[in-house]
RNA sequence: GGAGAGGUGGCUGAGCGGCUGAAAGCGCCCGCCUGCUAAGCGGGUAUAGGGUUUAUAGCUCUAUCGAGGGUUCGAAUCCCUCCCUCUCCGCCA
């Protein structure tokens, strides 16, 4: 959310930092009419308000004092029912201003490269290489399925496509990729394990912008108006909602596993297939929120503390900055971390580690007390992905395939899974 | 699912038609005092918005006691609807 003020003051800058983004200067130019409005009316029935407060003071005063106050009575009835009407326009004005406010996406950082999609987007970090297969390499579709890692069809019977349903091994390997990055994130990394609810309200959904612009991107549980979590991150961000931290205890840092519900509405096809994009998947998510001065410091650690997961398991990903076109709606800056699938030849997104500065602080009203002044200032919410399971699980076997059809596990994973190896 | 209680400032908690933007306590800030610490004493301390203004200073107005509606000249206080929380019972992993 931004705010009114910042909206009058600055809608140049403003109007050029939405149209980085692909977003046309329609809304803010309605925006400031509808502001024009309000405050037209503010002004007129404050005036009137006014009036009728000093005139009622004096009945007060009067009745206080035993005397008779019917001739002040009588005549205000119809400022009154002034009153009430002016404010009724001005709720209606007011409602509509609010509303359009909800679907203004967040401009992006002046640092945020200037692009029109997602050729615009900068590499700015690449680790590892991924191994040259000297032999038929499968794809990861065919490794789980050869080996028996998850059952695509089975899960489609029960509850359509995009639902996988890991077995045996593979069931066990995705446990053990939770427990590795959980016990990262919690140990040497210094992140607070939560573990939130899956469906939440409306407004915990608002607070992080997933509505009212994306609601048909998630799964609604109709019968109680609760959305199906797309991520950890819209619970774990709503826990201090209408609360007052103390900048002291600023950063506060949490790791939250879920599982995660999207509807990727539209997207079949190649994109989809195995474990490329799912409608179910597992995600360990880092939140953290932070003071004003320090969000874009934490954005940098934090994205180290998605990185370690790929590092320590050996994977080749890279780093890319998102350009201004391909922000999501809340997002002020983002890096998007993308593993190297060497048999599928493809960058798989599997970390989104983004700054929502002061956005979500507004919407979910997050606050801290400034120790200096003694004021409420609205916190910065930093977050991202450490990571999600589909692609790393993907690309985990695409890399460690043996010419025998074997997959070795990576080193740091044994003591999760168990073995070193899944043999064919 | 059934029955009851309740939602007030950073927190606890009074108030139940006008003198209440809201007692008291806690917390926090400033000052005094005490060789440190603790205690004590005095003062201050809600948020948002409009207007005015060079000003995020000041002044002023308005709103806000879960949300919305109603009664009234006037509502934290009375009435209605909704939302939420808690307790007990039932059901259930």
């Amino acid at each position: 959310m931004i705010p009114l003020k910042r909206i009058r003051e600055e809608t140049e800058s403003l109007k050029k930092a939405l149209a980085d983004r692909g977003e046309p200067a329609e809304l803010l130019d309605k925006i400031l009419a509808q502001d024009e409005t309000v405050r037209g009316l503010m002004t007129e029935v404050e005036g009137l308000k006014a009036r009728r407060n000093s005139a009622s003071a004096e009945i007060g005063a009067l009745k206080n004092r035993g005397e008779n106050a019917d001739e002040q009575i009588r005549g205000l009835g119809d400022l009154s029912s002034r009153v009430k009407a002016l404010d009724r326009q001005l709720d209606q004005a007011r409602q509509a201003l609010d509303s359009d406010l909800l679907w203004l996406p967040n401009p992006p950082h002046a640092s945020v490269p200037v692009g029109a999609d997602a050729s615009g987007n900068v590499e700015v970090a690449r680790w590892g290489a991924a191994p040259q297969h000297d032999f038929p390499a499968r794809d990861q579709h065919d490794l789980m399925v050869s080996l028996r890692l998850v059952d695509f069809e089975a899960g489609a019977r029960m509850s359509g496509a995009g639902f996988p349903l890991y077995t045996g091994r593979g069931a066990r390997l995705e446990r053990a990729l939770i427990n590795f990055m959980l016990d990262l994130q919690t140990g040497q990394n210094g992140y607070e394990e939560l573990w939130p609810p899956y469906l939440v309200r409306r407004d915990a959904a608002l607070t992080t912008g997933q509505l009212p612009k994306l609601e048909a991107d998630m799964y609604l549980a109709a019968q109680d108006d609760l959305f199906l979590i797309p991520t950890a991150e819209v619970p774990v961000t709503n826990m201090f909602k209408g609360e007052v931290l103390d900048e002291a205890d600023l950063p506060l840092k949490y790791a939250a596993y879920s599982a995660c519900f999207r509807r990727e509405a539209g997207s079949y096809g190649k994109e989809s297939r195995g474990l490329l994009r799912v409608h179910q998947f597992n995600k360990v998510e880092l939140v953290k929120f932070t003071h004003p001065d320090r969000s874009y410091a934490e954005l940098e650690t934090l994205r180290g503390d998605a990185e370690e997961v790929l590092r320590q398991l050996g994977l080749a990903y890279r780093v890319v900055e998102l350009c201004s076109g391909d922000l999501s709606f809340a997002a002020a800056k983002c890096y998007d971390l993308e593993l190297f699938a060497p048999v599928t030849g493809r960058w798989l997104e599997v970390s989104s580690c983004s700054n929502f500065v002061d956005f979500q602080a507004r919407r979910g009203n997050l606050r801290f007390r400034r120790s200096d002044t003694g004021k409420l200032d609205y916190l910065h919410t930093v977050n991202g992905s450490g990571v999600a399971t589909p692609r790393l699980m993907a690309t985990l076997l695409e890399t460690g395939q043996q010419k025998d059809g074997a997959v070795l596990i990576p080193e740091a994973l044994r003591p999760y899974f168990g073995s070193e190896v899944i043999e064919p």
